[in-house]
DNA sequence: GCAAATCGTTGATCTGGATCAATGCGTCCC
DNA sequence: GGGACGCATTGATCCAGATCAACGATTTGC
């Protein structure tokens, strides 16, 4: 289901790698790249398909180099709470219990990195800058996660949506520079469930700051943000830059 | 406002600790613990009193020794989120950033070690050990946070009220066993910025769950599950053991 | 070119939990 | 002993967002 290219397909890819200096990867110093790729298995998922399954056993850690994925968990009658999107250069599975902790699908088609569980450890040991840099990277998303916890624990659906557009507007951009204008992935749906919202609050709440002029549609995905200060003000002053 | 405990007054007071089994302090090798104690100071803070402030410069990390205390996030109207009670062998202040992404108030008498934050970062590169024991540590919370998402997005008060019931009956007992009778040291209040609630909404659920003879009380704040697999079920499905 | 999906919007109605309000119950302190 | 304060419970009412329902727009496949 899932198309592998092997490794050794493609000659050096870790020292070519677009996403490695967004990465982890960037604490495996050049000369050693060799060691990094020796392990990794590039993989391909189509958009709609589903590489990681909560509860599974938890063979892998992944590292996305181009695409967007979702990561959400399920109740047994359905209801699905997604907690988080993720792209270029986020690392994926950190998890340390043996089973995946959620699920994860494709929603762009979608490159990454496979590193089987047991084989990256030992590469850890080997490289304690890359473990603190997962540290940083764990430390960081926990800072997002309680920012996330107040919003659906606190906000109103109109100031979850504004959140949630200035951390758009701030995706892939590195330095937090937030674009004005930007193309949103996920449907409506997958923006309910992130939200923990409805499908139709979620279109009304987006209809409703288009009437007021906060932001403007370019095209169903593609939203403008015209008012960046009243949506920042919305979104419950300063939203961590996490 | 703070009680600090000269750290010369105790001697030998990581060897000592009460808490060291349950913490990360445990990574450090008994011959080294030493220099440990050098860095650590020693701190009481009443019940009632704050001892982080989410916003100020991050200048420590604590590790805490006894007692509890709550973790929340605010917005500017002062609508309030918990994001996590914490207790004995917890460690604060991940957040790499260099202000504290969240406040910390001690809700019963609290004793815990502070470290500040660029010595103890020397003494990690020292102990390689201590830094894996805080990414496993990071990852576990990473994994509750993620659960903590799905109750607060997705299930109804009922549901909410069961998770964290089954929560707090595993809360201390190292091996995720889970007790039948057992104190919430937290008000009604917090239990309800825990949970994304109000407190009367609480306080009835409690009220329901009683009367369903899913749980009992053995004083405000003592609480006896006397259906633990209707309440499991309620809560949905295995929540995870985090 | 035209079903058949899929996704998004909009309208009407309903409801779980919030809000507003009153009362009970310890416990602390004169 | 008796206010007074903080915490919890309970009742009455309200409303933001869910649910139910219809329809429009875009894409997919034949």
């Amino acid at each position: 289901m899932v198309a592998k290219l092997a490794h050794s397909a493609a000659r050096d890819p870790c020292a070519t790698c677009d996403a490695r200096h967004l990465s982890v990867c960037n604490a495996v110093p050049d000369v050693e790249l060799g060691r990094l790729a020796a392990i990794a298995t590039v993989i391909d998922v189509p958009a709609g398909q589903s590489f990681i399954d909560e509860g599974e056993p938890a063979r892998a850690f992944f590292n996305v180099t181009a695409g967007t994925a979702k990561l959400f968990k399920l109740l047994p009658d359905g209801r699905r709470q997604i907690t988080g999107f993720v792209s270029t250069g986020h690392f994926l599975g950190l998890a340390v219990s043996d089973t995946y902790a959620f699920s994860a699908e494709a929603i762009e088609p979608l490159r990454c990195c496979r590193f089987p569980r047991a084989r990256l450890r030992t590469l850890l040991d080997d490289f304690p800058l890359m473990e603190k840099r997962l540290l940083e990277v764990a430390a960081n998303e926990l800072v997002a996660a309680q920012e996330q916890m107040l919003l659906l624990g606190r906000k109103t659906a109109r100031e979850r949506l504004a959140s949630f557009l200035l951390l758009q507007s701030r995706q892939g951009a590195p330095c937090g520079e937030a674009r004005r204008r930007f193309v949103m992935p996920m449907t409506r749906g997958d923006i309910a469930d992130y939200l923990g919202l409805t499908i139709e609050t979620v279109s009304r709440t987006l209809t409703r700051l288009r009437s007021d002029q906060l932001i403007d549609f370019a095209s169903q995905s593609e939203v403008v943000i015209t008012s960046p200060t009243a949506l920042e003000q919305l979104a419950g002053g300063l939203t961590s830059i996490a």
